[in-house]
DNA sequence: AACATCTGCAACCGTTCGTTTGGAGTTCGG
DNA sequence: CCGAACTCCAAACGAACGGTTGCAGATGTT
């Protein structure tokens, strides 16, 4: 039988995502991950180097496209609920996509593959600030993060929600939620945006905190939990 | 010298937090967990059983006072603005409670001391009620749910983050972000369960989906991703 | 066809990890 | 003051892990 060294690399790379998902960098085994893919784990070594490089292949191949195909179209805040409506349906259907995301923050110092995921980013914040003009760039930028922030929150801090709600979600349930909530967020932010700009607040990167109270000092007086 | 088992084990639960806050379960060894506490490594097997036990002791030690001592005072979207900030600042000041939270989602099958947990979120949602009295009970359980998100994933997604903003970013500007965000879904939240509740749809605990749009399909044509 | 080169695999190696054990010191009731 | 029960530790143990090696078969080039 002829050799294809491209598809074993994909079948590792497949069976590398499956297990990192599952266990993290540190839980994973090397040997599971060869048995998944039904390749020999010598193979990992030869293609990828070492396990935290077989690690960072792992995460590019699969971070890298975590937005990609997923847009911002229309205006509004519907737009903006679109959009993580999309970005939910991903994460369901590729539930290894919000564990990975999770697990490289955790366990990693620095982002994998920042070169190819940085322009798609930008390209969801353009479309932010098309669908709300309001906005200026940073707030764009930090609305975006949120948003995958929530997307990613109810997607997998599931243990976090069976102590907050009580029994378990529907997942129509918790997507109808997300999407509300997202377009809340929208919604709140152009105003918000709004008014920093009429109040004549020179625009800067950093959203001046908002009008409603005074700026929150660090609440010296904190208990120092245990 | 007399003995003091409690502060052994105190010593123990606190360096255990340290070292699986920073490692997570899988990656944390009883080893280092003992010399951080200055103590054998043998008192953990006595003491709490194996390493997965000690795991359980260490995550119902540190995250059932999570939100302990937090309050939503006050009413309007000001008082879920004031609660995410202490949130944020317990979470700067305690950098192992958001990691904790995220690994026990990660590697944990099921929630750490619900029992105790529970009634505490549930505190904080009668509160999220009386400051915002247009929500109805699920509303406000997935808000706080919302709220928890956005604080832990603006606080431990770093990676995400460089990918997303450019340059990294100062702490009060990621504060006052996250505090408009906040409040920004709580006005929002605010408006769509009036304008649900004004539609004279039943309220029921899943709330509906909003008015903007129709409901979303699964979105048939995603092109599967790998 | 001969040669070097590459793929794939089973077995192996040294280390590290979680867990246990044996024993020396300490406390406390009677 | 005796002895049972407990605390603490150093050392050891067996399993599991990440990584390597040696070899048999396949490929491509000349």
């Amino acid at each position: 039988m002829a050799w294809d060294t491209d598809a074993t690399q994909r079948k590792l790379l497949l069976a590398g995502a499956r297990q990192f998902a599952a266990a993290g960098f540190a839980g994973a085994r090397i040997e599971a991950i060869g048995a998944d893919a039904g390749v020999n784990k010598e193979r990992i070594y030869r293609y990828f180097g070492d396990k935290r490089a077989f690690f960072a292949a792992v995460l590019g191949h699969e971070l890298a496209g975590l937005l990609d195909g997923l847009d911002v179209t229309g205006t509004g805040a519907e737009a903006i609920g679109d959009f993580v409506a999309q970005l939910l349906d991903r994460c369901e259907r590729h539930p290894e996509l919000p564990r990975l995301l999770l697990w490289e923050s955790l366990e990693l110092d620095a982002a994998v593959a920042i070169e190819q995921r940085r322009p798609v980013c930008a390209h969801k914040v353009d479309g932010i600030l098309t669908a709300l003009p309001a906005l200026d760039r940073g707030r764009a930028e930090h609305l975006l993060f949120s948003l995958i922030a929530l997307a990613v929150g109810w997607c997998e801090l599931g243990n976090l929600g069976s102590a907050v709600v009580g029994g378990t979600m529907e997942w129509e349930t918790r997507r109808a939620t997300v999407v509300a909530h997202a377009r809340a967020l929208a919604t709140g932010m152009t105003e918000e945006a709004e008014a920093s700009e009429a109040s004549g607040s020179p625009r800067s990167a950093a959203p001046a905190p908002p009008a409603g109270t005074a700026t929150h000092p660090p609440l010296a007086a904190e208990e120092s939990r245990s």
